[in-house]
DNA sequence: GAGCTTGGAATGAACACTCACTCAGTTTCT
DNA sequence: AGAAACTGAGTGAGTGTTCATTCCAAGCTC
């Protein structure tokens, strides 16, 4: 097993200094080891073909990152970022639909489309998430999935909304978010299972009416209800679930 | 990038040749490297260590399988192999019940739940699946995706039998399949989300309603029949779809 | 403008280390 | 005794990271 060494603080022996050349330079070197991540994978990239793939020198990698990992941590998370940006500004601007009476299904729906289209623009980050979340340390494994959970808050806290409103049955708030999520996300992970939606949108639009659906099922009614037209039904529903 | 050594033709140096010593101990290395695999991940993970918690000598390891490569391959085809068994029975199975006159929806619930069970019984290596795949090589990650393809139509043909029967609307068989296997499957991948359910059948029981809602839904109906109540949200809407 | 200075950025050889894999020797089994 | 199986130090390729050195453009003096 690899120590588990506590990271320097930036020890800065040549550091770019300037924050835009840094800020450049950190997105270009970005793009190039994303390429490598998802052709190869993590552990089989390494620093020196990032560097070519950026045309730089090996060294300089290491004036953007203080680590390869750190690469890694940036690719990942720098999806959640715009997401939260995202969020952040609907929630502002659902403080004024609310005001203005919008249906919650209007401001899920709202909130639904704009998280897809950020999976579709991210959708090699999205696959790359999934695919190497366990190459992080475990701090930073721990605040990548922290901002995955706030994600899933967000939609939590629109559901707990609605179901005030009386517009979804409550219950099972937490399974239903998930459910959302990654029914979204699949979009980038699966992708490959969708090849005959060739937009987004032809995925979504149908996609939008399914969330519609789990939002207003209710789990409390027992799934009993399906069954049972005769004694051979019946034992194979007890047989389904013992 | 790693340099892609063309494999030798196993020079058996020191090769077992007693089939069941040699089957047994493939059996004792590959869980032992499973464990080692999902902990700390498949190149964080040492011969050496591998070796050790299966009780032998690194050396040894090499007696048993060729390469540390092998040892992934042998975990996730055996999944797999798992996995299609399981599948192949329930279509005979599905022919008698059908001819017994089944509900759409009990078939499917029987499909679903089987299928459920074995995602939770083989996590681990769905979710090592889904971690490593990049460290197949191109056929062997081809042929794990056709493995895939034949479990989603799996569900594509009990729903298609459904619409048959008038129990669900027609349209969008592609997509419910995959809502519905991406659903089970986020169990073992999306584990961590889902710390409050304890036990498989926590998140099963009320993922089955979400799952009939999903058959259920009929996305030909479009999906503005939320909103409206009066022009504002209308705007809304238009401004959603757009 | 010519020459000099300065310091941020780029460089890549060198370092320290890990790892999969080998094989000559030893132990165990029959 | 002889075959089968096990052993673990050794090997060499490959790794992330460092840092003394080089490059270069802008600023300064004359």
């Amino acid at each position: 097993m690899k120590s588990q060494v506590l990271r320097k603080k930036r020890k800065s022996p040549s550091q770019v200094t300037d924050e835009k050349r840094l800020q450049e330079g950190q997105e270009r070197i970005a793009t190039a080891a994303l390429n490598l991540f998802l052709q190869d994978g993590y552990h089989n990239t390494s620093v020196r073909e990032i560097a070519q793939k950026a045309g730089l020198s090996v060294g300089s990698v290491f004036n953007y990152f203080t680590s390869k990992e750190e690469i890694l941590f940036f690719l990942l998370s720098s999806g959640q970022v715009r997401a939260e940006a995202g969020f952040q500004k609907q929630r502002a601007e659902f403080e004024r639909l609310k005001r203005d009476g919008a249906s919650p299904q209007d401001l899920f729906l709202r909130a639904y489309e704009q998280y897809a289209a950020l999976t579709d623009e991210l959708r090699r980050n999205t696959v790359l998430a999934y695919q190497e979340t366990k190459s992080l340390t475990l701090t930073e494994r721990k605040r990548f999935l922290e901002g995955e959970e706030r994600i899933q808050h967000f939609f939590e806290d629109i559901i707990a909304y609605g179901i005030a409103q009386g517009a979804f049955p409550d219950g099972n708030i937490r399974l239903k978010a998930h459910c959302l999520l990654v029914l979204a996300q699949s979009w980038a992970v699966r992708h490959w299972a969708l090849s005959s939606f060739t937009k987004l949108d032809e995925y979504l639009e149908p996609l939008k009416s399914i969330a519609l659906g789990i939002l207003e099922s209710d789990s409390q009614q027992t799934p009993a209800l399906v069954a049972a037209q005769d004694g051979k039904d019946f034992a194979l529903s007890r047989e389904l679930t013992s």
